[in-house]
DNA sequence: TTTTTAGTTCGTTTATTTATAAACTAATAA
DNA sequence: TTATTAGTTTATAAATAAACGAACTAAAAA
């Protein structure tokens, strides 16, 4: 593969970033940004550069880059004499990633038990599968920490 | 609590539901449709006692309901000389919403793989942590599946 | 045959999101 | 002092989504 098919992919694959992040209810701009500041072979990039870079108007970058910065995303260095921002994607823990689908997990677990509190007949069909549902759930919730665990000592 | 009571809160429950599937990118009535069907001691609704209880047009509910059965989320029976439908949710297999996350972890994977590929040097920052999060991912995609077969001797 | 029931389809309205351009600000440089 | 840089803010335009009402259809009942 050619140095610029490569950064053609690249490039594709930061559009698509777009697409994923848009689905998870980020708005596209902002999925773009977090593909190119992960994707790319640069990993620093000045407001004027995601400007550039992505086509993008500078209140669209202001906007995403606040909010992604909020957000805890993303963040910047600054170099002394120098106005500019350098923003870079925001090293995250190695069980980001799955903490964060266990928490939801966890909100499905908490508001099944909500449900089931408020059940009549604590036996119909629906709480019934209800009460299933809650037990897996808790299995998991309780196995997903003791996996961190593993996979620590094990390295 | 009394019966009345337990029934507002079971409405309010149907409410944020709506909410909730807001956040994962359905249309709120659909949402509230699947709480309804989930979350209220009668366990099937007629098309007009949706309408009635979510106070929603006729037209809202015939395109929610047509999308939650190709979704698979709900379906409905019929009695014999009787053309209504009697909707119900859809009992899912108890492993299904792990299963979902599961799986949602795997896109994630992939799509890590895919940019760690496209990496000119291997070394940076950037893919350093990229080969961290997929390791770790490998580890819990696998353990998964360890997960549910004890999940089902335990019992 | 006409009416009623159980929905579906279509065209429109309303609300929300996303992005833009243009004007502005605050700091630095010339 | 004036110009430039590095963004921010604001007001608006464009796109998209969600829900509605009204007209329609197909089957069954009167």
């Amino acid at each position: 593969m050619t140095s610029e098919e490569r950064i053609r992919k690249q490039k594709e694959l930061v559009e698509s970033t777009g697409c994923m992040y848009d689905k998870k209810g980020f708005q596209p701009t902002a999925g773009r940004i977090i593909g190119l500041l992960t994707i790319m072979d640069k990993e620093q990039y000045t407001f004027d550069e995601i400007v550039e870079e992505l086509q993008i108007s500078k209140s669209s970058a202001s906007n995403a880059l606040n909010m992604l910065e909020i957000s805890n995303i993303i963040e910047y260095t600054t170099l002394p004499g120098d106005r500019k921002r350098y923003f870079q994607i925001k090293k995250v823990d190695k069980f980001t990633l799955v903490d964060e689908h266990r928490s939801k997990l966890k909100e499905t677990r908490d508001f099944l038990n909500n449900v089931l509190d408020l059940k009549a007949n604590k036996n119909s069909g629906n709480a019934i599968l209800i009460k299933d549902l809650i037990d897996m759930l808790n299995y998991f919730l309780d196995k997903f920490e003791e996996l961190k665990k593993d996979y620590l000592s094990q390295k």
